[in-house]
DNA sequence: TTCTATGCAAAATCTTTGCAATTAG
DNA sequence: CTAATTGCAAAGATTTTGCATAGAA
């Protein structure tokens, strides 16, 4: 339901910034909007692609991304896995972070209200006039926790 | 002081880790032992060629900083330019984190301890066995700050 | 000698750009 | 018609890998 009504409001803003509508663009503001956490260029290119829709050239992807970007209608997630992946910005309700699993990739949103307010704190002191933060916690999922037994106990 | 410290300590993680002694790895571990802050592998080739020491091959620096990560004697700082960085893993007392300017691109270090007691919290919390965490402040530093004038007051 | 470390160059990955063809307004 | 949009292919930037040589134990 909120992901439609991004989607209406991202594609009034693109128009209202003068584009015209395409249906590359179309395609991958769709696909965002259905996504629940951040997602890469070539991740939205592969699930492009399994639709079955027609085919969105993957520099049209970078392209869309970029200006999608541009206009606030997406946020970069750093979650350091050596490419960018982007999600629709939120409002302070929906205001999260990313929980990113170092065996399998997986990236999960968490929020915290102490962590937020910590950080708030802090922006007010740092000799950097903070427009944003991002956080990761890394580790290992669920899935992927059993394999304890690190070869350190010598 | 701490640095030489830690320069030694690697060394002799990396000796225990059955490897040999290489000018190469060497070169890097004195380069990263001397940093304030996170560098990236480009600019530990650069500093390399301009300290006219030996040519160390970019393709060495990788494999030599992808290993000392494993070793966890690194750690990777991803500051959301496109490129990793690592800095030496360092103790608790000198757990940091880091403000980037976006558009001077400078990184500098930071450290909060409610921020920490607030991530230490939350880890026990998330579905996620924590490792570690991350976290990146993103604004305009001093230097950039005077450009003002966001177009936001309509 | 034997196994690791390194350099060089080619390959792989992710991203950006140039240009011509297509399409919306 | 005019300008924005898109696809394709080539170019860039960063990182990884293959292989032969040099070096440490």
């Amino acid at each position: 339901v909120t992901a439609s009504a991004w989607v209406d409001w991202a594609q009034a803003q693109v128009a209202a910034s003068g584009r015209k509508r395409g249906g590359a663009r179309h395609a991958v503001l769709e696909l965002l909007g259905a996504q629940t956490c951040a997602v890469s260029a070539l991740e939205i290119e592969d699930a492009l692609r399994q639709r079955g829709r027609r085919e969105v050239s993957r520099a049209s992807i970078y392209r869309i991304l970029d200006e999608l970007e541009r206009l606030r209608l997406l946020q970069r997630v750093q979650t350091g896995q050596a490419m960018v992946r982007y999600e629709r910005v939120r409002d302070s309700r929906d205001h999260h972070h990313h929980l990113v699993c170092d065996r399998c990739g997986l990236v999960m949103p968490f929020s915290d209200a102490g962590l937020e307010r910590a950080i708030d704190r802090l922006s007010a002191e740092v000799p950097l006039t903070v427009s944003g933060h991002e956080i990761v916690l890394r580790g290992a999922c669920r899935d992927c926790r059993p394999a304890a037994g690190a070869p350190t106990g010598s």
